[in-house]
DNA sequence: GTCTCTGCAAACGTTTTGCAAGTAG
DNA sequence: CTACTTGCAAAACGTTTGCAGAGAC
């Protein structure tokens, strides 16, 4: 039934954790959502299906896969923080409308900052990663 | 006695802003913390002096400032939200082991993004600012 | 004198915690 | 069987709000 359940399950084994049905709900609304979700959201879309899972345990469920990295948690200019499923380094686009955001990957660009810094280098920092925050206008296509 | 004193007052009346001592406490904070401070340190501080001072009035306040132009607020990797003295466009160095926040600011870099995203445009979209979370590890100098 | 700002306390949204009961392995 | 996970409720944390009194201009 649910496309996802079998990688899912693959995924979660491979860190080491045990498969339990919230797990599995969780990642799973992931591919839902697809945005970027906050923990809010999870959890409204999760007890859709499974109408007693605590708010701790989504919160607790989402801190696990952050510190296994399954997943990736980042903060944007609003109070929530939220979760990203896609584990390839890549950048953002926001919204300064509104909430929404995007994933921007382009492998020129992070060449062209790695270049940029090989040459001018900071004293006294070693560059471990680079993310850009793109913010500005989605125009309706 | 402080010497940013009759600068703050210039730049509160500059911006119409009243010139009350809790404004002028909360913008010579800046100036003794430095680095980029949350809301609480800037209370913690302040009360040194100010003992009265409200919790709500430091948030007020440094909403007021932020809403006219005197100071800039943004988000890291942590809870509490983060004020910024510093106008200029500059990008930001976040240690991967604290809470430790550096500016950095670079014309060059600014203006090799500028050329790339005129080379490379984003569909349905319009930049209006780039913003580069450089994170790494300070080292001793 | 007017209009804004301040202090206070209550409340809000997000997230964390402690613990007893449940469940995956 | 054991260790980890869940549900629940309380609370912690950062922040916002409403209001009455105080203060800047």
């Amino acid at each position: 039934m649910e496309a996802h359940a079998d990688a899912i399950r693959e995924k979660l084994k491979s860190k080491g954790l045990k498969i339990t049905p919230q797990r599995v709900s969780i990642l799973e609304s992931f591919h839902v959502i697809g945005d970027h979700p906050t923990a809010d959201q999870i959890i409204d879309l999760v007890r859709q299906k499974n109408p007693n899972i605590a708010t701790g345990t989504v919160y607790k469920t989402l801190d696990t896969f952050v510190k296994n990295g399954v997943i990736t948690k980042f903060r944007t200019e609003s109070e929530a923080a939220r979760y990203d499923f896609i584990l390839t380094h890549h950048h953002h686009l926001f919204s300064s409308d509104d909430d929404h955001i995007e994933d921007y990957e382009n492998k020129d660009l992070d060449q062209l900052l790695d270049d940029f810094f090989m040459r001018h280098n900071i004293p006294n920092f070693k560059i471990k990663a680079i993310k850009l925050q793109i913010i500005g206008r989605f125009s309706p296509s």
